[in-house]
DNA sequence: AACTATTTATAAGA
DNA sequence: TTCTTATAAATAGTT
């Protein structure tokens, strides 16, 4: 919408992506205002910019929509009993994170080998076309499976709501969790 | 932006004001994507229709943004606890993990890509096979690139060797770090 | 769900 | 950064 199309793709001049964020920025908030008196919606929106600067706009307040859309999905948090935050947690944290280790590594040597089918230029059957896709499928199913048990993500959510994490925080009401 | 201008207030007409709200919800988002393509801005919005149902988009994903978002100003206190784990560690492991979180969303997002073209069942030229080829490339360099700064690795190590991490352990010597 | 007449957003330029 | 303006894109009302 200006002066000459462009594509949608990383703008290359850091100094002109800068631009481009500061403009769309606010007309991406704009719309989110007229969307939300037009049709009464409530809307929540959190943007870090390319220089990693946090914006932010909410109806009726960022928090508020965040916490409904949060609460949605009870899997969340709760299991843990009372010590506002131990052990246990970092251990499952940690345990987390060599998974995703782990897999990583499993996809590494996945996609070499797929990279060597590819590299027989006659790859040109159905079949070999067949297996090809059947390795994508593969692969984005891991990914999948990692990002829908978004147990990381979960305590991501958990640990920054907990200022001080893993350590013995000055107990305020803040600790206490529905249980 | 239409056959006429409306006030941007309620509409008043229920079925239009579910209309309005299907248009311009896939309008912003659209924006929002857009925006984080152009720019390499991380944005999350979540939005409830005036029926109440949730809508979300993220890139990398909504929940990441808003984790980051919420981790931004952790009052950050040191309370009463032993200072030889404290939150600023804490919060470089959070960091990092926020980096491979955004990362797998990526993978996710091109593999989605890739099988759409993989979908269009005519992958039979040679400049489709290239792109394919390039496609796993990617992916490939990737992983290798999180696998070779090892920041990761290091803090499992550390975390290993903490059995109790973040958590007054037993004070055993093993709560030095090389420094 | 499509279709357009219009309005709105915005890319480039100043 | 802010403004201007030619043009691209979104969308209100219609079919």
């Amino acid at each position: 919408m200006g002066r000459r199309k462009i594509e949608i793709e990383m703008v290359r001049n850091s100094n002109t992506r800068q631009v481009t964020f500061s403009k769309r920025r606010t007309g991406l908030f704009k719309k989110a205002n007229e969307l939300s008196i037009l049709s009464g919606a409530e809307v929540a929106i959190v943007v870090f910019s390319p220089g990693n600067k946090p914006y932010s706009f909410g109806h009726p307040a960022v928090d508020v929509v965040a916490a409904k859309y949060l609460q949605q999905d009870p899997e969340s948090s709760d299991s843990e009993g009372d010590p506002s935050f131990d052990a246990s947690n970092m251990n499952e944290l940690n345990l987390e994170l060599v998974e995703v280790l782990t897999q990583i590594c499993e996809v590494e040597k996945q996609t070499e080998a797929y990279d060597k089918i590819l590299k027989q230029n006659d790859v040109t059957t159905l079949f070999d076309l067949e297996k090809l896709r059947n390795s994508y499928k593969e692969l984005q199913n891991w990914v999948k499976l990692r990002l829908s048990d978004l147990k990381i993500s979960e305590y991501l959510l958990l640990l920054a709501t907990e200022p001080v994490v893993g350590v013995k925080a000055k107990s305020t009401k803040k600790n206490r969790r529905k249980s």
